[in-house]
DNA sequence: GCCAACGTTGGC
DNA sequence: GCCAACGTTGGC
């Protein structure tokens, strides 16, 4: 059904940060960030092959008080080599990773903005348009993950905010 | 601070 | 290639 006017093939996703590593504040300071150090490689796939251009990304500080999807942000820049997996002095370096055949990749964000009230994984929970959510599944660590599209109208509604940017 | 889940490592 | 040990994540 092509009701919907946005572009096809637009895809959501969840990007984790721990506050005390990343907070959101700062993004909106940064304005744009390169989405570096994922070192997992269920994650590495997403960044590497699927998440593009345009693709709408929910920003969640995992490991705070509260916890809390707090922003929304987009893809500016697809998938390229994490640079930092091959800076020796660099707490993300991996001796492992080629720079001919790299094993980390990137992506970059820019900051759309806060939500206007951030949505809480307490508040996520009642929610039952988000009974399935991956990040709300037991045991979920990924720090990159898909978000259905039905889950980010149903944050961004609780959220305050309109669908569009 | 605890600990379950789960990814990674390394001995065999 | 198996799998036990280990380390990390991240909610509680």
């Amino acid at each position: 059904m092509a009701t919907n006017k946005q572009a096809a093939g637009r895809r959501y996703w969840l990007f984790k940060s721990e506050p005390e590593a990343y907070r959101f504040e700062q993004f909106e300071r940064d304005g744009r960030t390169f989405w570096h150090g994922v070192r997992n490689y269920e994650a590495r796939n997403l960044l590497r092959d699927a998440i593009k251009v345009g693709d709408g990304v929910l920003f969640y500080h995992s490991n705070a008080k509260p916890m809390a999807v707090v922003g929304v942000a987009k893809v500016v820049k697809a998938g390229y080599p994490d640079h930092t997996a091959f800076e020796p002095k660099h707490a993300y370096y991996d001796a492992d990773s080629d720079p001919s055949d790299p094993t980390w990749f990137m992506v970059d964000i820019a900051c759309v903005g806060p939500m206007r009230a951030p949505v809480t994984r307490e508040a996520m929970k009642q929610e039952p348009a988000l009974a399935d959510m991956m990040l709300l599944r037991a045991g979920s660590r990924l720090s990159v993950q898909p978000v259905a599209a039905a889950e980010w109208r149903a944050i961004l509604a609780l959220g305050g905010q309109k669908e569009s940017w």
